[in-house]
DNA sequence: TCATATTGTTTTGATCTCAAACAATTGGTG
DNA sequence: CACCAATTGTTTGAGATCAAAACAATATGA
């Protein structure tokens, strides 16, 4: 069933020793779901929208400890919080300790994540669409010893 | 136990809604396992070893049928090849159809991959620390099915 | 009061990726 | 054989993401 000779190019290609590799699988699971995503929640991404989740769970809270919490840089964060701003999904607050901004949801913030939401939740649905409740329960679990 | 008030920050923040969303964990996942690859494999990314692996598997592979294997555009794949081989490690030979580039692993690459393979089997055991094989197993399995 | 640390910011640079346009080459149709 | 369409690798340009270093404003503690 040789198509030619030995050594020209397959179109179909060997996987290798690749598909054994546990980063490789999570690599690929995670683009599949990052792609479903931006077609199932468009003009905004994961991140920022886990962002916009950690404000909204934890209002007031300060762009350092919001860093630390998505593990950026204190200046990565600057200007991903000038966009979400520009965007008028939140607002930064002088903190009483004054070198600090507290970060709020504006009204229009709260709108956008509420509608995120509801597309989110259809999204999850999609990507679990091949597992019953308890194997997503077992893959979030197995998952979590993966990160410590 | 308040440590103030009610709404500054918190240092410890709530994680909201985020933990029950499979992409998030996935993205934590990833993030732990690149950064033990990272540290284990110094000097060369996951993707680029996978590519390595790709072409061991593959030799004489087309830059073209490689980028589609990667999930990349074929201008993205030049510059990556132009890398690996200035390193040393991988070859381009003008295939019989005289458009394509064929990739070959020089004996650099070689010898580089052979290192890499044992420092990955490293790292995979130590990614894999709290998971018997089973669960391992079943780990891919459902990965796999995240990915279609 | 004064030295030290923290916070947000600016600037700079590195990395990664795609899209469009292009020449060389191939394949198929007439 | 002549010609047109498709493919391949490449260049160029742009955008997105991120970190490190330096800085002023502010806080903290001795």
């Amino acid at each position: 069933m040789s198509r030619r000779a030995e050594q020209p190019p397959r179109e179909r290609l060997r996987p290798g020793a690749l598909p054994d590799l546990i980063g490789y699988r999570l690599r690929l699971a995670q683009q599949a779901v990052f792609r479903d995503f931006a077609s199932s929640v468009p003009g905004i991404s994961p991140g920022r929208v886990g962002m916009l989740l950690l404000i909204e769970a934890n209002p007031g809270v300060t762009q350092s400890t919001l860093a630390q919490a998505v593990q950026r840089d204190r200046s990565t964060m600057v200007g991903v919080l000038d966009q979400l701003e520009a965007k008028g999904w939140i607002e930064r607050r002088r903190g009483a300790d004054r070198r600090t901004n507290g970060l709020w949801l504006t009204r229009a913030g709260r709108l956008l994540l509420a509608r995120a939401k509801r597309a989110i939740a259809i999204h999850e649905q999609r990507v679990a669409a091949r597992l019953s409740a308890a194997e997503r329960a077992r893959l979030l679990e197995l998952l979590g010893r993966i990160s410590d």
